[in-house]
DNA sequence: GGAACGATTAGATGATTTTCTAAATATCTC
DNA sequence: GAGATATTTAGAAAATCATCTAATCGTTCC
């Protein structure tokens, strides 16, 4: 993990609207990727992306692997970036 | 703008260094480049890449050009995670 | 105007990324 | 175990990116 991946993760489009429909709870990999007019290969490599910047979890369950938003990971990003906001130098 | 040019502007180490060094005030090219072990073209390249996603602003004053942090689209970053983070299935 | 300095632009190169097709893995059902 | 379904992994091609050197642009000062 880090910002390097988890920026890197959000700089993707696709990868941002995966994100959003997993908002209201987990889905499968076939549900995601029908979202997309891409391959299944390319949705999962993107979900590979999501999930090795922690921004996703996925759950195997018998035939279906189902992906969850993780939030964490966006609370260090917002974190990060109200440290760049507050004018204190000696912050890490 | 949007958030692709801003989510990867913000991909990569050096430019976040940069907005980092941009938080105690203004500074000139040649002193941002200073901090780093890049030739002046690389990091009036990244210069140019945070400019353009609006992350910082420039200001030329005679011989030097300024360049100091614009932090409103940074306010678009939290915004768009607060979304993420909401529940509700109507947002945009 | 010309030299000196600060900074950017142009063009090239190697590395990374996105996407595809094809093949492999895992699970279920018969 | 064989076939069907869900998903990932492998390998390749095209696009994008970070970086460099060399050349250019803008400003100041003599």
């Amino acid at each position: 993990m880090g910002f390097q991946e988890t920026f890197k993760a959000l700089s993707d489009p696709t990868r941002r609207e995966i994100l959003h429909l997993l908002r209201d709870g987990a889905k499968t990999a076939g549900e995601i990727g029908s979202h997309f007019d891409m391959t299944g290969a390319t949705v999962s490599h993107h979900l590979s992306v999501l999930r090795e910047a922690g921004l996703i979890s996925d759950d195997r369950r018998g035939k279906y692997i189902y992906y969850e938003l993780n939030l964490s990971v966006l609370d260090e990003i917002t974190g990060w970036i109200a440290g760049l906001k507050g004018d204190r130098s000696d912050e890490a």
